[in-house]
DNA sequence: GCCGTTTTCGGCCCGACTGTTTTCAGTCG
């Protein structure tokens, strides 16, 4: 049974929750908290780690004693001493934290005086209207639980960084009109474009704090204020969505924007560095006793520690402060680099739009080329295109392509990988074409072995050039198509494509964002090459580009590292194979 | 429990808001 990363950052989690429900020292809980995080973010297994006899305590944030469990988990799947605070505090307790409102004190002291253990229990307390009697507790935070708890998904509270954009743009212009507002920005995860986020922080200056916040929980979306103060408000809009809103003064902008962008480890990572020179940096600046000495913009804070500016895409302390250090931060790839997109579909299969609008919307982005890769047979949700067909599309395209200047079709097919790894085209139509994206659409639930097999059987074939969206996920709280991702040795897959000469794609489309900025940073440290592209249905959807691009960012790819930066004839020598 | 060109011991990020209490603990980000 292996055992992965997510596995072991659960437990140690886990671990963290029920000290921290038990009274434990902070720090030591915190302690568990950084090594789950290190973790997790981790692009390799630590299980193959453990198996390859490395030294854990390598890692940021694992000592000794951690790394012992880390093994011991490895090894058994499980850690004694998880099961050992779970005979003195019950596990569901950890459930209860989910609960806004609820932290470790208030469920320790609920288990304690009314032997609340689960969900369950704590609504039945409510409905009774026993957690009143807590001390501590009044008439207000029980109906608060109660409320909670009515309103509880089952589901992760994350949104789509597509569906976020969609509720934050007309937010943003609301809140520039508002009178006495100079700057506004959103900060949190979204701006560090992770592909999803939990809530939006929204970052406000002007000298009025009070009328600002007033301002912003009259907007027409709110549903519920849940908090508000002078300078701080967090509300609940439509799709649940909770936003928090801060203002400060036009001085402190950089240093609130760089608080509240995160990420959390990259702040106290950067606020340690601080408080070795003997500053202090909050939301406000930075000081030396209670000078303000920087604080007005971001750039001016990391210089102050003679660090170039570190775009929010790589602040997650997985390396960039040291990097930023040493002068080693990449340049990393953007959407104008991006000369041509290489998976896209048209009325010939799942289209939406013809083979000629798609080829004016790549020219209207400015794109050099444009692969047109329909589906084929296998795959059964839509009509693919069969040997015979895909050969008379060579020819339309090869004929399309003589009315364009600077601009090229290239002609490509997005063919299915059976379960037994082989394709479901032959090998000379395939050799004809200029691209041959290759992709998984059925059997995604092989065991890992299995799975892994199967791609680097396509992989082999030697017409072959890209492997796309890679894991198969679909991703998102509300996507009824939401699928995880396939098991597999990505570390394998990613070593076998390099060896070969063919590439992983980042598929751009912000339900799959596959690889995601994990697999990406790891593709990068394998040296592989990736592909980003659209799978676009449809022009418009030519512009999901920039979410591929912010995931490429992530994983610290700069415009080398992506094939499709390249001019076509670049392009054409590297998918020689 | 982690970590160290100040330290192998003694630190460990920091402030706003709420609710309950009456001067502040708990939660959150």
């Amino acid at each position: 049974m292996p055992v992965y990363n997510r596995d072991v950052a659960r437990i140690l989690d886990q671990v963290a929750d029920l000290l921290e429900i038990e009274g434990a020292d902070s720090f030591r809980v915190r302690a568990y908290r950084n090594a789950a995080q290190s973790i997790s973010t981790m692009s390799r297994e630590v299980a193959t780690m453990v198996d390859e006899g490395e030294d854990l305590t390598e890692i940021r944030g694992i000592g000794e004693s951690i790394a012992e469990k880390i093994e011991e988990i490895v090894k058994t799947g499980d850690l004694g001493q998880l099961a050992q605070i779970e005979e003195r505090t019950p596990a569901e307790l950890t459930e209860l934290l989910d609960l806004p409102g609820l932290g470790p004190k208030r469920v320790q002291t609920l288990h304690e005086e009314l032997g609340i253990e689960t969900l369950d229990d704590l609504r039945d307390a409510a409905e009774r209207n026993r957690i009143r009697t807590v001390s501590g507790l009044g008439d207000r935070t029980e109906a608060r639980i109660a409320r909670e708890l009515e309103q509880r998904h089952d589901e992760e509270r994350r949104t789509r960084i597509d569906v976020a954009e969609e509720i934050v743009t007309p937010l943003l212009d609301y809140l520039c009109g508002i009178e006495g507002v100079e700057q506004v920005a959103v900060a949190g995860s979204y701006r560090r474009r992770q592909e999803t986020v939990g809530d939006l922080d929204l970052l406000a200056t002007g000298a009025d704090g009070e009328q600002i916040i007033r301002h912003f929980t009259e907007y027409e979306d709110v549903r519920e204020v849940i908090s508000q103060g002078k300078t701080r408000s967090t509300v609940r809009l439509r799709l649940d969505m909770q936003v928090d809103l801060r203002v400060v003064a036009d001085e402190s902008y950089g240093a609130a924007l760089l608080y509240f962008t995160g990420s959390k480890a990259h702040g106290i990572a950067l606020r340690n560095m601080a408080l070795d020179e003997g500053l202090k940096i909050n939301e406000y600046g930075v000081f030396r006793d209670d000078e303000r000495i920087a604080g007005a913009t971001e750039e001016q804070i990391y210089d102050l520690f003679d660090l170039p500016y570190i775009v929010p895409e790589l602040r997650e302390n997985r390396g960039e402060l040291e990097a930023a250090a040493e002068g080693k931060l990449p340049e990393l790839v953007t959407v104008d680099d991006i000369r041509g997109d290489l998976q896209i579909h048209t009325t010939a299969s799942d289209g939406k739009n013809t083979l000629e609008e798609m080829a004016a919307a790549a020219q209207e982005r400015g794109y050099a080329y444009l692969a047109v890769t329909d589906h084929s047979p296998h795959v059964s949700v839509t009509q693919g295109l069969d040997a015979e067909a895909l050969a008379r599309r060579i020819d339309e395209i090869q004929e399309l392509n003589e009315s364009f200047n600077d601009f090229r079709l290239l002609t490509g097919i997005e063919v299915d990988i059976l379960k037994d790894g082989s394709l479901d085209l032959p090998d000379d139509i395939l050799k004809r074409l200029d691209i041959v994206v290759a992709a998984v659409h059925s059997a995604f639930n092989l065991d890992r072995e299995e799975q892994t097999e199967r791609i680097l059987r396509a992989l082999d074939n030697p017409t072959v050039h890209i492997l796309v969206h890679p894991t198969g996920r679909r991703i998102g709280e509300r996507n009824p198509r939401k699928r995880p991702p396939a098991e597999m040795d990505m570390e394998r897959v990613m070593e076998a494509a390099k060896e070969r000469g063919c590439f992983l794609e980042i598929n751009a489309s912000p339900s799959r964002l596959d690889l995601s900025d994990a697999y990406a940073k790891m593709a990068g440290e394998i040296g592989l090459k990736l592909a980003i592209s659209t799978d676009a249905h449809s022009t418009t959807e030519l512009d999901f580009i920039r979410y591929g691009v912010d995931q490429a960012r992530r994983g610290w790819f700069g415009p080398d590292g992506i094939v499709n930066t390249r001019s076509w004839s670049d392009l054409k020598a590297l998918l020689k194979r």
